[in-house]
DNA sequence: AGCACGCCGACT
DNA sequence: GTCGGCGTGCTC
């Protein structure tokens, strides 16, 4: 019997192992065990079992690490296409559904050989005095944290001493930093009405309690006499008895012959008394406090009330009055949380008609478009509750940027099924138990990032991608999966619905709406709020609406904010040289006066160096390829990241002869200057990346807007999502075209839906709003189409266009990044790489495919590390690579959301 | 990824 | 002469 395993290895094959008999009845696909890999031990994860094998030379595997298989058959399935899919690793995608923490990399042990050996080298003495320490035997790990050893680098040392045949080492797999952690219980073992009776044995043992209750027992008369009380005891002294006599618990009648005894205390007191002397008092409260407990409780939890410890629960144990137990403990973020529940709003008809398509299909996929406001939320929470009810679990996927205690709250708040959230915050050990919950099917719905959507739930039913055309659905490394694919074939298993929800859907989305492969649905009006809410604002800011809005059964809803785009040529040629138009200074004057609030918003991405005309707005761009060409300090010259083209830079514009035309970049620091500086009594926040690196950076920026301690909110593209901000009524783009000029085919795009998503945070409360839109190319598409609210049309232009120069949705992509520590080996290996791929194009006999480039990066260096780059371009441009292991330094993305 | 193997320069 | 630099190829 032989197992195929996948290694957690930059390898595209699996391996295939010998199963030792004791572990034939045992395995299974999904299986996480240990393997020799190479010249060391490697977890590896069973994919498959077969009988026999190609290989001559198998060896055989070393143990199963844990007893049930971690990947169920469609986890290992979507891992398998996701390594097809994206030309990764097998290893690398089936990882990700490992629960975190359990395979915790690899170590080495040294075994000292002999104990008497010395050596000159001052390195080596401390290793071998810290080794003889721990009995011969030491981990790399234990040496790392070994105090004597700190800061010492003793690689070569260890290696010194093996070859010398003082140590023998070892590889070995270290052990799960994550482990599940369990709580002792405690219960009451006996009646609760038994307790009474049993008072007698609890505590330590007492001759006086013994003496006492014998007393007890005895009748008033005739009184015994001491000798027989002492004998009945099995004592020989009398001087326990003395003592309770001097504690007046008894009285000895010395005047009788013999001597006898009596009880001083009341009959109804012994049972007290005889507690106190036998120190029961601790074991008393543990089982009266567990008599008022319905069944086992924490043993923490007695420890506070009683001040008992575990030897009283052990002892109570022996003699048969308390269980003790245990029970799992799950760690979760969301414990200590308690929502407050509230009740569905009506939805409206457009949201009715759009519930119900989804309500009737379940199993399909559907985009569903509407505007921050459209209440396409309400939406998720009405399509998640369905799927609990139908015994299914959910997925809620967000943006990164989104998954705020908001969102978190909103959802909780609603559901009343078992919620889990999952982001990098969490500890380790948290998410190893939402992972174990997950599987054991104790949570309905997880909301998460894009990681969120390989929990291992086991009846998936439903998965929401909101905002879908987000760029963090995309993983920026190996392997290079878009969770919009991942969840589409997840979800064949169990015929799920797939919910995508938009404002501005990817072009991709849009373009399989059209060819009928996805539904499409759209709430197009804004929704301000509901009825009473609107009320209370209204008196709150005590203002009427400037705007437009119609009044639906329970709602009001509202028109887009009207957008002014201002051409910054011509205030250039008007002689206004600042970063703000005329327009936009008079609008900022209005919205401080009115003691409103606005947002200056500018696209940090792009604040690049690409090459234009301050007067005409001509950009340089690559005849070649169309474009933006951008200009690099080495050699003043301009270059194309396409295909290579390089030109000089221009001294004077080719299209109108001005001299004013030099590279071009602006930041939030540079708008925030220009802010003071014009209006020194505005109070501005500035919240960028720079300024906020927490989560609760972002949610502290963001109370402090809404709490009115700033007038104007300063920031990139963060500001641009899902804020709610009724006292916003100016939206101010600084610079609307900067990500336009980036040499990237989803410019248009990107700048379509960041302009539409940004002036939707304009008047979205009573007040109303407007948006201005500064632009050195206002007769761009994607600004026109912006600045109408035209999606339609901005689709359309945008499809012809990708059309036209063959980009995706019409053609594919496939990008290698070539990274190396010198550019010109960074150059040549990109071309050797061509050459490559070239030559096995016309080996397989891809002529659909064509190589475009090779040409240096948009970001050149990063981290240090050149990088160049090559497209492979066709209808299934992956063709090429299938079956190839790449060389090192090389990365390939397949559908790359961008080729900067 | 890790690591062994192999071929070149600068030290004991 | 050898230690160690990193380029290259392999791991069932």
């Amino acid at each position: 019997m032989y197992a195929e395993i996948a290694i957690n290895a930059p390898v595209h094959q699996t391996f295939h192992y010998h199963v030792p008999p004791d572990l034939q009845p045992v395995i299974k696909p999904g299986h996480l065990v240990e393997v020799p890999f190479a010249t060391a031990q490697q977890h590896g994860i069973v994919v498959d079992l077969h009988t026999e094998t190609e290989i001559p030379q198998t060896k055989d595997i070393t143990n199963l690490i844990h007893p049930v298989p971690l990947l169920t058959f469609q986890q290992l399935d979507l891992g398998l296409w996701m390594a097809d899919r994206y030309l990764a690793p097998v290893g690398y995608c089936l990882w990700l559904m490992l629960p975190p923490g359990i395979t915790n990399g690899r170590d080495i042990r040294l075994n000292l050989l002999d104990p008497a050996v010395d050596s000159d080298d001052p390195v080596a003495r401390k290793l071998l005095a810290l080794i003889r320490k721990r009995d011969g035997v030491i981990t790399g790990h234990q040496i790392d944290g070994a105090k004597s050893m700190h800061g010492i680098p003793w690689d070569s040392t260890v290696r010194r001493l093996v070859k010398d045949g003082i140590l023998q080492q070892e590889r070995i797999l270290r052990p799960p930093r994550t482990r599940a952690q369990i709580v002792q219980t405690a219960a009451l073992a006996i009646h609760p009405n038994m307790i009474p009776g049993i008072i007698p044995t609890l505590g330590r043992d007492s001759r006086r309690a013994d003496l006492l209750m014998l007393l007890a027992a005895l009748p008033d008369e005739p009184r015994p006499t001491v000798d027989g009380l002492l004998r009945a005891c099995d004592l020989a002294s009398r001087s326990p008895l003395e003592a309770m006599e001097d504690a007046g618990l008894v009285i000895i009648d010395r005047n009788s012959r013999p001597h006898t005894v009596s009880l001083a205390v009341p009959r109804d007191q012994v049972e007290t008394t005889l507690i106190t002397l036998r120190k029961a008092e601790k074991h008393l409260h543990i089982l009266q406090v567990l008599a008022h407990e319905p069944g086992a409780i924490d043993v923490s939890w007695l420890y506070a009330q009683t001040n008992c410890k575990l030897p009283d629960l052990q002892h109570l144990e022996e003699l048969g009055y308390v269980l003790l137990g245990e029970r799992p403990h799950w760690r979760d973020s969301l414990a200590e949380r308690d929502f407050v529940l509230t009740t569905p709003p009506t939805l409206t008809p457009e949201q009715s008609a759009v519930w119900e398509q989804i309500a009737r299909n379940p199993g399909k996929t559907f985009l569903l478009q509407g505007v921050t406001g459209s209440g396409k939320t309400e939406i998720y929470l009405r399509a998640m509750e369905a799927v609990i009810a139908r015994g299914q679990q959910a997925i809620l996927l967000v943006p990164e940027i989104a998954l705020t205690a908001q969102t978190i709250r909103r959802v909780g708040a609603r559901l009343t099924g078992r919620l889990a959230v999952i982001h990098s915050q969490l500890t380790e050990g948290e998410r190893y138990d939402t992972w174990r919950r997950a599987r054991e099917g104790l949570i309905d719905v997880v909301i998460g990032a894009r990681s969120a959507l390989f929990a291992p739930l086991p009846n998936l039913g439903l998965i929401i991608l909101d905002e879908e055309h987000d760029r963090s659905y995309k993983n920026g490394e190996t392997p290079y999966y878009h969770a919009l694919d991942v969840a589409e074939e997840r979800l064949k298993d169990t015929d799920g619905t797939l919910l995508l929800g938009s404002a501005t859907p990817a072009l991709e989305t849009i373009y399989r709406a059209e060819a009928g492969e996805i539904t499409h649905l759209q709430l197009p009006s804004r929704i301000i709020g509901h009825r009473q809410h609107i009320y209370q604002q209204a008196a709150k800011v005590g203002v009427e609406a400037e705007y437009n809005r119609s009044v639906l059964p329970d709602a009001l809803t509202m028109d887009l904010p009207p957008v002014q785009v201002v051409d910054m040529r011509d205030e250039l040629k008007a002689g206004n040289t600042s970063i703000f138009s005329t327009a936009l200074q008079a609008a900022l004057a209005e919205v401080l006066k009115r003691e409103q609030q606005a947002i200056l918003f500018l696209n940090r991405r792009g604040a690049a160096t690409y090459v234009f005309c301050r007067d005409c707005g001509y950009v340089a761009s690559c005849p070649n390829c169309d474009t933006p060409l951008t200009f690099h300090r080495q050699g003043e010259a301009l270059r194309c990241h396409r295909c290579g083209h390089t030109t000089p830079e221009p001294k004077r514009c080719p299209q109108c002869g001005s001299g004013r035309i030099k590279f071009f970049g602006a930041g939030t620091q540079q708008v925030e200057a220009a802010m003071n500086t014009l209006f020194p009594q505005a109070r501005t926040l500035r919240w960028d990346a720079d300024t906020a690196t927490t989560a609760e950076m972002h949610e502290y920026f963001l109370q402090r807007f809404i709490d009115r301690k700033a007038d104007i909110l300063i920031g990139t593209q963060m500001i641009a999502k899902g804020l709610d901000l009724p006292l916003v009524t100016l939206v101010g783009v600084v610079s609307a075209d900067m990500a336009l000029n980036l040499p990237d085919f989803r410019a248009g795009e990107h700048t379509f839906q960041t302009l539409t998503q940004v002036a939707g945070r304009a008047g979205r409360g009573l007040l109303g709003g407007r948006v201005i839109l500064q632009t050195y190319q206002p007769e761009h598409y994607a600004i026109q189409f912006a600045a109408r609210h035209d999606m339609e049309g901005f689709y359309a232009h945008e499809m012809a266009f990708r059309q036209q120069l063959g980009y995706p949705p019409y053609r594919r992509l496939v990008r290698v990044v070539i990274r190396a520590e010198q550019e010109t080996r960074a150059e040549s290996e990109a071309i050797a790489a061509a050459d490559l791929l070239r030559a096995r194009l016309s080996k397989l006999g891809l002529a659909a495919t064509e190589i475009i480039g090779p040409a240096p990066c948009f970001f050149r260096r990063v981290n240090n590390v050149y990088r160049w780059h090559l497209l492979l371009r066709g209808p299934d441009p992956t063709a090429v690579l299938r079956g190839f292991d790449p060389p090192r330094g090389w990365s390939v993305e397949v559908d790359p959301l961008d080729v900067l």
